[in-house]
DNA sequence: TAGCGTTTTTATCATTTGTTAAATGGTTTC
DNA sequence: GAAACCATTTAACAAATGATAAAAACGCTA
């Protein structure tokens, strides 16, 4: 997805203050497999997907769980460091080669100071990611895992040929068996 | 909790943007009871808790599942109304008498357009919101009802003196015979 | 295409959680 | 203070999920 779509879907700006944005972006590449984000790490950067696939994890005893999925169009964004300049709690993993544009958080705090239409810009970003956060929660507390399933492909059609079960299994919140079960009676 | 101290806690403000701000927000008082939101219903405000404490909850077949308490200082917020002008799906039902402080939307929206740091302190705003969405989904996902029910009554130390274990077992994702359980085990 | 490593499915059994019903405990009201 | 009501706990059984191990399917490479 090109960039302009991808920052005009947030919140429209004029050219001025778009301009002041895409000054702060460059364009990256990284191959099937790259760990973007490191957990306890403070991120200095946020990224938007032009091309490929991601996931984010954290450990839980010695088991990875995928907790987040970005397509093309997503950001990615470790909410610690970009909210309070903490450490972050997960790992980034590139799960195909990725194209990424990448944002140097320094210098859009800076606008956010100097420019209202992209601090609102920065508000939208923020309220949009809530929107997915709230949806998410409500899935997790109101569906069985077998409606998460369905609503997660619905979401990402493309996902099973591109992720492989155990993640999706984790992201689920249930095991790899589980999925399984699942699967042979929803085919 | 009072006015200044919940807005300068989100994001310090001068002086005369917090006035700005102020100048939006009217005190309002309810009975036990009473239902601030209802779902499928555009709200028009926002609140913050100055005394009391609230739950969201949405029905799955029959049942109120609760989703989220707020005590003293938190803001109460559709964010499908704030966010997109959206009906919500959650009623809003408060715990106790409640003292809030009621601050119209497009008086707010309005602000975001005109002063920069209102905008910053909207963005700052959802920022935090999502911090605590993306906590609470991780407890979600990473921890078992036990370690969830000791969390919340740290979180909330006085929940259990305010609050009936019905809502709080329906919080966790659990039965209230669940929660009887682990109750008989923490003990 | 044969072989090897990885991913996914299946089977079995143990554990956890849900369901239903009944018992206990507390509070309010007349 | 007894009756009625509501919240909470306990008990017994059913259903769903987890753990472990093994088999099957898939994908890559030589």
């Amino acid at each position: 997805m090109e960039l302009d779509q991808i920052i005009d879907n947030i919140y429209p700006l004029t050219t001025k203050s778009k301009d002041l944005i895409k000054a702060s972006i460059i364009e990256v590449k990284f191959s099937k497999g790259h760990i973007l984000f490191k957990a306890n790490k403070i991120e200095k950067s946020i990224y938007f997907i032009k091309k490929g696939i991601a996931r984010a994890y954290a450990y839980s005893d010695d088991n990875q769980i995928t907790f987040w999925f970005g397509k093309e169009g997503d950001p990615i964004v470790s909410m610690q460091s970009y909210v309070n300049n903490q450490k972050g709690y997960e790992d980034v993993e590139l799960l195909e080669d990725c194209e990424l544009y990448e944002l140097k958080m320094e210098q859009l705090q800076k606008l956010f100071l100097e420019d209202i239409h992209i601090a609102n810009w920065g508000r939208k970003f923020a309220e949009l990611e809530i929107i997915k956060s709230e949806k998410r929660l409500i899935s997790l507390q109101f569906e069985n895992a077998t409606q998460r399933y369905l609503a997660l492909l619905n979401n990402y059609p493309s996902l099973l040929q591109r992720v492989q079960l155990s993640h999706i299994a984790s992201y689920l919140g249930i095991t790899q068996i589980s999925l399984s079960r699942i699967r042979a009676n929803v085919k």
